[in-house]
DNA sequence: AACTCGGGGCA
DNA sequence: TGCCCAGAGTT
């Protein structure tokens, strides 16, 4: 033995850290910690698998249950396709395995929203299998640990099936380890290779690399745009609708809108906007707020105004946005929008956010 | 191989 | 502000 694998397996024994999906028997529940933890911080990710849990505890549940509970239980979480994949995999989960994950890794990968990794760290962590479950963390960890520029992934998996092999088949724990190692001492900003267990060993550390593994590459600036929406109100009701589920935010409710178009203002381009998607008149009557707020790949200024339904009956409309309905400002807490929304959602619901010109509650 | 897909935390 | 994060699916 190299010693590498058993002294992250040493290291990696003296820890003890409450991540979700680890020191778990149950492969349901691993598989549900793994999907969130997908480009999520784990400190994130807590409240949401206890919840989540709580609400869908197996896989017959969340087969059973409908795609907008799920995005409920996901909303905030970002990432909204891991919420559809997981709903559908555990549909086929239930048909093809009688409700039981199964153990084997392509069969694993197969179901949707599980990849390489996470069908690795299902295999590894839930059923002992020796796969390796490379992610972020373990590339970056291994790429210094072997000093390479740019490993591909084939390379990755061959270096983690050595280590694995040299901790005698406990792929669990090594993987493990290595992704532990990743986040807490081998980080990509400040790594701290005076706590490193296996620094001696550590070819990057020895060539002065370590701030170089893995590269990484330059981001174009986040381009900006300007999106207007209204909130429709006919009486007391107002108006959502579903967003497609291919695509950005895909299945979410939101408020009616879209981009505002240069020589448009933007209360101009919400009322537009209302009678191209849902062939609905309205009246803006009054701004309701000013949201900014950044996407990975861009970022925008949310334009929120009141408006007062004219005329127009968005159910029997040739709408593009799918399934709008008339809510009470309270029945929204059922519904999951984008965090873009949220300080809003808050008002409505607790009624400080109210209709123009309206009796209020009697 | 390049793109899309959220949101939050941190220097 | 830019970067990163227990990645996967699509083209």
């Amino acid at each position: 033995m190299s010693g590498t694998a058993r002294l992250l397996l040493e290291w990696f024994r003296t820890r003890q850290r409450d991540v979700p999906g680890r020191n778990e028997s149950d492969p349901y529940r691993v598989w549900v910690a793994e999907v969130m933890a997908q480009q999520t911080r784990i400190s994130t990710v807590i409240p949401y698998y206890e919840s989540f849990l709580e609400r869908f505890p197996d896989v017959e549940t969340l087969a059973a249950s409908s795609l907008d509970d799920v995005l409920k239980a996901w909303e905030g979480l970002g990432y909204y396709g891991r919420a559809r994949n997981l709903h559908r995999a555990a549909g086929e989960v239930r048909e093809r395995y009688g409700g039981r994950l199964p153990e084997d890794a392509d069969a694993l990968r197969s179901l949707p929203g599980i990849g390489a990794y996470t069908a690795g760290a299902i295999a590894s962590i839930a059923f002992g299998k020796p796969e390796p479950a490379v992610d972020g963390n373990v590339r970056r960890v291994l790429s210094r640990l072997y000093d390479l520029e740019n490993p591909t992934p084939g390379c990755l998996d061959a270096l983690s099936r050595d280590l694995i092999a040299e901790a005698g088949g406990a792929a669990g724990p090594l993987n493990q380890a290595l992704m532990d190692l990743g986040s807490s001492v081998c980080t990509a900003r400040a790594p701290d290779c005076d706590e490193c267990p296996i620094a001696r060993h550590c070819l990057a550390l020895q060539s002065g690399t370590v701030a170089l593994r893995p590269v990484r590459r330059r981001r174009p600036p986040l381009p900006h745009q300007d999106i207007a929406a209204a909130l429709v109100w006919r009486g007391p009701q107002l108006l959502i609708a579903r967003r497609p589920e291919d695509g950005l935010l895909g299945g979410l409710w939101e408020f009616p809108g879209g981009k505002v178009e240069t020589g448009e203002t933007p209360a101009e381009a919400a009322r537009r906007e209302v009678l191209e998607e849902l062939g609905i008149e309205v009246e803006i009557v009054g701004e309701v707020a000013e949201v900014q707020h950044a996407y990975s790949h861009f970022r925008i200024t949310l334009h929120l105004f009141h408006a007062r339904w004219i005329e127009g009956d968005p159910a029997i409309s040739e709408s593009r946005a799918g399934s709008p309905r008339w809510v009470l400002p309270g029945e929204l807490a059922r519904y999951a929008f984008p965090a873009a929304n949220q300080a809003v959602i808050r008002r409505l619901v607790g009624g400080e956010e109210r209709a123009p010109e309206s009796p209020g509650p009697a």
